[in-house]
DNA sequence: CCATCTTTGTGCACGCGTTCACAAAGACAT
DNA sequence: ATGTCTTTGTGAACGCGTGCACAAAGATGG
């Protein structure tokens, strides 16, 4: 019997839930305020409602990484920063390309909170001939006929992508044709990846549909139903659900 | 305006579970594009694939929403692009304005997919006086003085924060107390706002730092298993130029 | 050294979301 | 009409995430 090794994958080995992961980054932010101010040490209850979460989540979140906090104290922020950059891996320095060099890339190549967590912008990349060289944010702009020798070079391994959506695709699969395991997406489209690739979108078109929902629900709420613009939906009765068939298919 | 009417039960009366209403947007996006394709009806399964989920969640998430498919053929594409859409409140127009007219409000405003879906950019916002009358994407930049006077004008009822992370909480004050109920939050803090208002937020670093903790999880296992759980510093760093983290354990 | 007080770490219960699996519904051919 | 075949709609089981509530740990003061 191995010592220690279990029979679940590494998912379970390494026990943090994902939850958590994504709320880890909220935290580091909030610590490094405080420690910025020079505060020595801070309780659950404090740093939840800085990082706007539930004190209970927030220790169980902790727990997860070990027991860092002493009670009737609360946590020292010095060393909580480093536990969870460490867990994040922020104390290595990660480069990463961006792919895409238009509105929005140049916005984020400009953009100063890149540099302040290890990220570095190690090259930028474009289709267009014409911006080849063209410095954008103090980097010269690299031609996508150059991207795997540029991958591979800087030991990318996250890349970030915003082209148009039409070639998301194509740019991610060379992307990761030259070694890139991370990347995230700003072009509106579903990317196909193998195994072992993650990949993260955002979507500003996505966020704002959903606020319109809760927008018109709310609306809705204060006019009590006004709409029926075309036969009223069918409330999804909890215990009959079939037989109403009113809704007429437009051929 | 709200009168009182606080109360939050309605989640579950119009009964639609918030991670439906996420995935709306995206069935509506590959379906447009099926319906510009012109093809007449979409499976479950394929419209899944398209949308990069599981079937079954699918035919689920439309059940919330009413039963209009046809066993034995699948889903009108037309129908339901209709019937998404008016859940979603695209059928109506929605003016937004953005405040913050810098790298990244400057790029969200000349972006194009913004008024694909109803979406309007009613009025761009600066605090920087130099800024004002001068036109971003046809658009002219107005002053934060006038904040509250343009949100009545225009009945705006979503806004977009793109300022520096220090202002965003002031305002996000503005903006709610103008009458604005629904925030996109692009600066890196987190908003606290009354009952009533819904904020999402646009993290740049903190989905960076969730894909570093999934590389650097990676990159461990590859090396095969042992890793210094606590304490010591981070060893699989082969080209780290940072070497610093002088971080002590205290006590 | 003991009592008290603060705050952590976590057991537990609950609700939400996901997925499987299948009966029923309907199209289509004969 | 009837049978076959496809695909929906959903019951049910399961796992994850959340938050309550509390015992234990440790600091602090006498
Ligand atoms: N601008 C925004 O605020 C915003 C917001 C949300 C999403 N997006 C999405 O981000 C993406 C980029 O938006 P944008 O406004 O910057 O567009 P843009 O047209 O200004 O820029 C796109 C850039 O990509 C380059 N490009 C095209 N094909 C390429 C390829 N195959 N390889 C490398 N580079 C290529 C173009 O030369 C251009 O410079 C789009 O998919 C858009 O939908 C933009
Ligand atoms: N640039 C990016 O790619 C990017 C990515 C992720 C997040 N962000 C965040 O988005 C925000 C904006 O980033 P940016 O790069 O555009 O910064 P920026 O400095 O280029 O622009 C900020 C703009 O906000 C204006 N402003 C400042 N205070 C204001 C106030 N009180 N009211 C109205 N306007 C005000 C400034 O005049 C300036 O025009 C920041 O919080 C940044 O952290 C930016």
């Amino acid at each position: 019997m191995a010592t220690g090794r279990t029979h679940r994958p590494a998912t379970r080995s390494r026990g943090i839930p994902e939850a958590t992961v994504a709320r880890l980054p909220l935290y580091l932010r909030a610590l490094t305020a405080l420690s910025e101010r020079s505060v020595p040490t801070v309780s659950s209850e404090e740093l939840a409602a800085a990082a706007g979460v539930n004190s209970a989540k927030l220790r169980k979140d902790f727990s997860y990484l070990g027991s860092y906090g002493t009670r009737g104290v609360g946590y020292d922020v010095e060393y909580l920063v480093y536990q969870i950059s460490r867990e994040l891996g922020l104390t290595q320095d990660w480069p990463v390309v961006i792919v895409g060099i238009g509105n929005l890339g140049a916005a984020l190549a400009n953009y100063g909170g890149f540099a302040s967590r290890g990220f570095r912008v190690a090259a930028l990349i474009d289709a267009d001939p014409a911006m080849a060289g063209k410095p954008v944010a103090g980097i010269p702009v690299q031609h996508t006929d150059d991207l795997e020798k540029i991958i591979k070079d800087n030991g990318v391994s996250i890349g970030v992508i915003a082209t148009p959506a039409g070639a998301a695709q194509q740019v991610c699969d060379r992307l990761v044709g030259a070694g890139v395991t991370s990347i995230l997406n700003f072009a509106p489209t579903v990317l196909s990846v193998p195994d072992g690739v993650d990949v993260r979108k955002v979507d500003l078109s996505i966020e704002l549909q959903i606020l319109a929902f809760h927008e018109q629900r709310k609306a809705g709420e204060e006019t009590a139903g006004e709409e029926a613009v075309t036969a009223s939906v069918p409330k999804n009765t909890p215990k009959g659900p079939d037989g109403d068939v009113p809704v007429v298919m437009p051929a």
